[in-house]
DNA sequence: CCATGTGAAAGCGTTCACAGCG
DNA sequence: CGCTGTGAACGCTTTCACATGG
């Protein structure tokens, strides 16, 4: 049963929006950097991009406004989330570009390289498998499972698709730490529970279906036909907003 | 210039979570009902999508409780999501499945059909063309558009690709008002500048780009390595969690 | 003088707790 | 008695406004 009632509510099911609910209470020591807010983290690699695009532009500085111009975000929510980080701007001038750029890669991770594990190998993953963006950012897709004989055996961009039932022992061999998850929505739970089992701790999830699993490990959700039926209300509520009143 | 600087930062930018941000001030007349609050939206589909569950089950009713488990949320949560729509629940016993649906698909805008353009037919938009559950939920790919040559003429799954030339008169021939992105996030300013020009309004945003658009045009993103970014984010904070504290 | 960094205020969203009703 | 519906409390997020400092 993929839907099982959770045990708790407060397990860190698969909602797209929060993924580790964990947040920590204790003192913390010296050195430590407190977890940033959600809504920050969200947004960080969002200016990481728009540093990119400063970046190419030679640009030395960049101003809050502008970051929030390429972000789509107001101009203090920008500097608000960069305090969090211990900030590295100059007042009077911006933030350097170079700079912030580091700061923002070792505080979201990226300085590590990911080995990722895809499984199901049906159209969405095999369009996952060769996503470039992917490798160019640091993770690597470095094996695809499916359960269709006719696909275990064969490669995606250079990457061999295994049985399922090897899965196990392939992401422990290649230390594999995230994966993609694009099977059909019935048997996505049992799959995220033999990753999870594996030493799989970080999931984006886009089989149709709210997962669950242990506090520690992270997942999003990527829902596409979800993304259109919110599309589809604001359609529908722009269709009836002059339908009441005439003022 | 695909990041122009917003000329207000109001605008709503694609920040793929709040899609329009333009919330209605007006007392509003008496049939008519108020825009439901942003996150309410983003988890009716997924209440939909339970019912289809339980009324594969023969479940004649489902509770708050059991609705709450299959969307990965709070009980209460779900009792006030559904008080927005009027509700239709019965106090001691739950919530009708057939009548909760029906309300559901309604407050949703799914009754109507949807007739979506695909723009960019390189690996990501092939796979979305291909994708089934599209089609399912009533949202038809009517047309793909590329500027590739080799691209231009042929077919994704039955559905003809053109030439991104013909977008404005596809478009509007064939009353498309939703529209995929999945172009590089170089053109997607002005690939979506295109399609509202021919008259879509509402549209998904593949591309890793943030996009700006009249307020009255809702627009999400889905931005793969974002996704992935965040992960990466929780991720290295937990390796850390055990590096500062002996506690 | 200009743009950052940040308290304080305002706005949303979630959760609690229980009244209300079938 | 059980489960919905909801005011009120709480916590998180955003925005404002301005002190701060290169």
């Amino acid at each position: 049963m993929p839907g099982s009632p959770a045990p708790s509510p407060k397990t860190a099911a698969g909602d797209g929006s929060g993924p580790p609910p964990a947040r920590r209470r204790v003192p913390l020591a010296a050195g430590e950097r407190r977890l940033l807010p959600e809504a920050t983290v969200k947004r960080l690699p969002l200016y990481l991009r728009a540093l990119a695009d400063a970046g190419d532009q030679q640009q030395a500085t960049i101003s809050s406004e502008e970051l929030a111009a390429h972000a789509g975000v107001n101009a203090a929510q920008v500097r608000k989330d960069l305090s969090y980080l211990g900030s590295y701007g100059t007042r009077g001038i911006g933030y350097d570009t170079g700079l912030l750029r580091q700061h923002l890669r070792h505080e979201l991770g990226l300085e590590k390289e990911y080995n990722v594990a895809l499984v199901g190998a049906g159209n969405l993953g095999r369009a996952l498998g060769h996503y470039r963006g992917f490798t160019e950012r640091g993770f690597h897709v470095v094996a695809a499972f499916d359960t269709d004989p006719a696909k275990v055996g064969g490669f995606i961009e250079g990457t061999e698709v295994f049985s399922v039932r090897d899965l196990a022992r392939v992401v422990k061999d290649r230390a594999i730490t995230m994966a993609l998850v694009a099977t059909p929505a019935a048997v996505a739970q049992q799959v995220v529970d033999s990753l999870v089992e594996a030493g799989v701790t970080s999931v984006l999830n886009f089989a149709p279906a709210v997962l669950n699993v242990a506090p520690d490990i992270s997942i999003r959700r990527v829902d596409l036909a979800v993304e259109l039926q919110i599309l589809s209300y604001y359609d529908s509520s722009r269709r009836h907003e002059y339908a009441g009143t005439g003022s």
